[in-house]
DNA sequence: TATAATTTGTCCGTATGTATA
DNA sequence: TTATACATACGGACAAATTAT
């Protein structure tokens, strides 16, 4: 799940809570067990379950409240792309639901427009990848990716039919750090709309992004021009 | 920065850091002092310090990485409303760039629908509220707000044609607690697209939120029809 | 209504690990 | 290899908000 490095305690804890809420196990008191109680449960020390906790309220799991406990955050993410804990497709909607057709898969050289949004040379070689994802059968995502080739040197068809993500962290062993998302809305052209199933002219919820390397490199610029009939994008937000 | 209770050390030298960010002082090194010079500088403890740059690294400003530095994170939030940071349209364009037309403003009471969503018994009071609000007179955001009355007690005109929010922070002393945020991609009806100078059947972007206050209560519904020719929502994640 | 107990929030200090330069 | 700089983890003390008495 993107951070990887499983064996720090305070992500095994998260882990382990954020699964125990979605088998229903605090559902009697929707509040998750004091941190005392968390504590002696996971044996580890107080900083360590608040560490956990705040990872499980950054990804909108659950809201804590002073004196009274760490409640659950019951919202619907049923079919919603929750950004605050995205790891691509197949991770949020489970690899089985989404199939992807690859409509063009080529090496190119970046071009000056390009090169200065991935902040790379003129002239790098490029991946360009088109593809068109579903979701349980009904077009979801056309998505337009490019992927540096001297940060990422080997992609294959194979690969960019399943989840590049997953590649990158579980065979690369490469880190994602950050990734900045534009969220716009557009007008579907002849092409997106066909690949969609829709008609030209109608909307477009527009995902504009650049995925970095935890070195702070950008790896990924991608434009995903998403089915506004199927893509809610969820923002679980505290106030800072 | 909302969460207001700046009498706390952390949340202090988060915004000190942020103002110097603003001013340009680290843009040499395009990264902030180390823990240990600002440790010195704020004559803190280390945990403090890094609770301050955890901070500064959710708001999207920063980006830490392990064994090099806390590297500015320069993305163009100009224009764009930043979903890590967001109190309001006046507080993220400033008080002189937004104004506001008050197109409806009445004290309803909450049928079963919305008493749902509101969480709210239903026959409650509510404001229902409609304003066009422009930035730098260009038509931004058709929203339609629905605040619970036994909350929020007293709402004007006055207070309408500003901000809300800044309301209910200044004056009425409460401390927003979290809102959920769902975005999607819709056409624009007759009624938002003439608010907005725009055409029925054109694209528009939606945002349609629940906010609570740190008790845990919906205290504001809204769905926010906005200009998609002038928005933009940027989402700065890091890898949890 | 007032008090005490419970529960999370802030802040301090220290030691050790890990990634980068 | 060494030094630098951030990450993890432990411990304790007190404050603040809520809940129960």
């Amino acid at each position: 799940m993107g951070g990887l490095h499983l064996d720090v305690k305070y992500k095994v804890i998260c882990e382990e809570i954020a699964k125990n809420i979605r088998e229903g196990l605090y559902q009697d008191t929707k509040k998750l067990p004091t941190e005392e109680e968390l504590i002696e449960q996971f044996e580890v020390s107080r900083n360590t379950i608040r560490k956990a906790i705040d990872l499980l309220t950054r990804k909108g799991l659950v809201i804590p409240i002073q004196g009274s406990g760490v409640f659950l955050r019951s919202v619907s993410m049923d079919g919603a792309i929750n950004l605050e804990d995205f790891h691509g497709l197949t991770h949020g909607f489970g690899e089985n639901h989404v199939t992807t057709k690859v409509n063009s898969f080529k090496l190119i050289e970046a071009d000056e427009k390009l090169a200065q949004v991935m902040q790379c040379e003129k002239g790098t070689p490029v991946y360009f990848i088109e593809r068109l994802r579903s979701v349980a059968g009904v077009p979801y995502v056309v998505e337009y990716s490019y992927y540096n080739r001297e940060l990422i040197p080997y992609l294959s068809e194979e690969i960019v039919k399943g989840s590049i993500y997953k590649y990158i962290r579980e065979e690369l062993k490469k880190s994602i750090g950050f990734v900045d998302r534009v969220i716009t809305a557009g007008i579907l052209n002849e092409h997106d709309a066909r690949e969609l199933g829709l008609t030209p002219g109608e909307p477009s919820l527009i995902s504009t992004n650049r995925a970095f390397l935890k070195s702070g490199v950008i790896f990924d610029y991608s434009i995903d021009i998403h089915n506004y009939k199927e893509t809610k994008f969820l923002k679980l937000s505290n106030y800072l």
